[in-house]
DNA sequence: CATGGGTGTGACCGTTCGGTAACAAATGAC
DNA sequence: GTCATTTGTTACCGAACGGTCACACCCATG
């Protein structure tokens, strides 16, 4: 799971220190990860569930199992430790891309497909949303360092689904994937205002239709 | 020591009293708003423009030409002033679809286009996209008053623009009404990640190809 | 003129926030 | 073992936050 969220056990005098992780057998352990990296998984959870202005620098701390000193050594502000999150998370995006380019080669058609039913899954899982368009409504201030990382990702993200759908032969390959965009993004808002059981229960059926209208065929 | 957090025109001694509104001729002058109803108004676009969690109560006071103690004399707590300002915003949306309704009586094809238009130039103006989503997703908290707001207008919203894509006699009114909501959702979204050059500019023809697809036509 | 309700004012409270200083402890390479 | 780098710990800072207090004020109603 994850590394207590909330650090309850804290009390500082736990005279044994090998709270590090939960399940350690002696020995051989755990991969023993970094300080950096433990703060930047429990950013990116603490986030992702209360919102950037929502969560202190000292909660994430306490959640890696390391202190507010550490992790300003790490990352020279919280603005900064913010924009290393919402890097990491294109990154999972990334994966997820040359997860479904590798399953479908060639065949483009597929992947639409399969695009659509990997955000459908992660719709259902994950009621939270898109973590960089959350940021992107959270974060208004004119100048945010944060802007840059946003607009790259959704950037990114809008060429490659422009991409994949030019290569199912279609006319207006460029509207077909601001639509789908569309569809997701709004899905994933509208799963955080009205849940699953609001409109964004139709998500799956509306990229279907959508794919049909634009005579994209996905078996 | 400082109150005032942005204090731009205050210089508490300003004499003159008369600086309610900037446009004041002496004699019949403005209708005279009331404290509350200025409270309300600098709360809505200052959640606006800044993020419920991006602006202070002092800063919201101080723009309703007010303070602090009148504001809190009509507001038990900022969550509530928040309910309020949803509460407020829901009402224009209810505005909005009444004229709708009045300019085209009976003719449900014409009120979906005009639907369609008016959310398309509402997207083209306003960049902060839609409160009450915004809301959602910055208040996570389980159990914020403002849930209750957000879920009763977001089900208000569902139910209406249900109803009137039943009464244009399509097969499936609820997925071409929730197939539409995705994509406003998606689109004040992805105007808030992408600017008006993204996704978001895609969002009328969207609609208008769902509209066809689902044998609406708009004339 | 008196009175009372709504309003303005400035000080104040306790908490939390982002961020830093100083020093002790652990760690790993040589 | 030595030594330098990386961590942990504790205390602290100034500022901003949400919220309250006591008191002066304005102004309409009787």
């Amino acid at each position: 799971m994850s590394i207590a969220v909330v650090n309850k056990n804290a009390k500082r005098g736990s005279t044994v220190k090998p709270d590090q992780e939960s399940t350690s057998p002696p020995g051989l352990s755990s991969v023993k990860v970094a300080p950096r990296d433990r703060i930047v998984t429990s950013a990116c959870e603490l986030f992702r569930q209360h919102g950037i202005r929502g969560i202190g620098v000292d909660a994430i701390a306490e959640a890696a199992s390391t202190n507010k000193m550490t992790l300003y050594r790490h990352f020279g502000s919280k603005d900064d430790l913010v924009c290393e999150t919402l890097r990491v998370t294109s990154e999972k995006s990334g994966a997820m891309w040359a997860d479904i380019e590798t399953r479908f080669s060639d065949n483009a058609n597929a992947q639409l497909g399969a695009w659509v039913t990997a955000l459908s899954d992660c719709l259902q899982r994950d009621q939270f949303g898109c973590d960089i368009a959350n940021a992107a409504v959270e974060l208004k201030e004119a100048g945010h360092p944060a802007h840059a990382v946003i607009e790259t990702f959704k950037i990114l993200q809008r060429k490659k689904l422009t991409d994949l759908c030019r290569r199912t032969g279609i006319e207006e390959p460029e509207t077909l994937a601001d639509t789908l965009l569309l569809l997701l993004e709004g899905a994933r808002v509208s799963r955080q205002a009205s849940g699953l059981e609001g409109p964004a229960q139709c998500f799956q059926r509306a990229c279907r239709n959508t794919l049909t209208a634009f005579g994209v065929g996905t078996s």
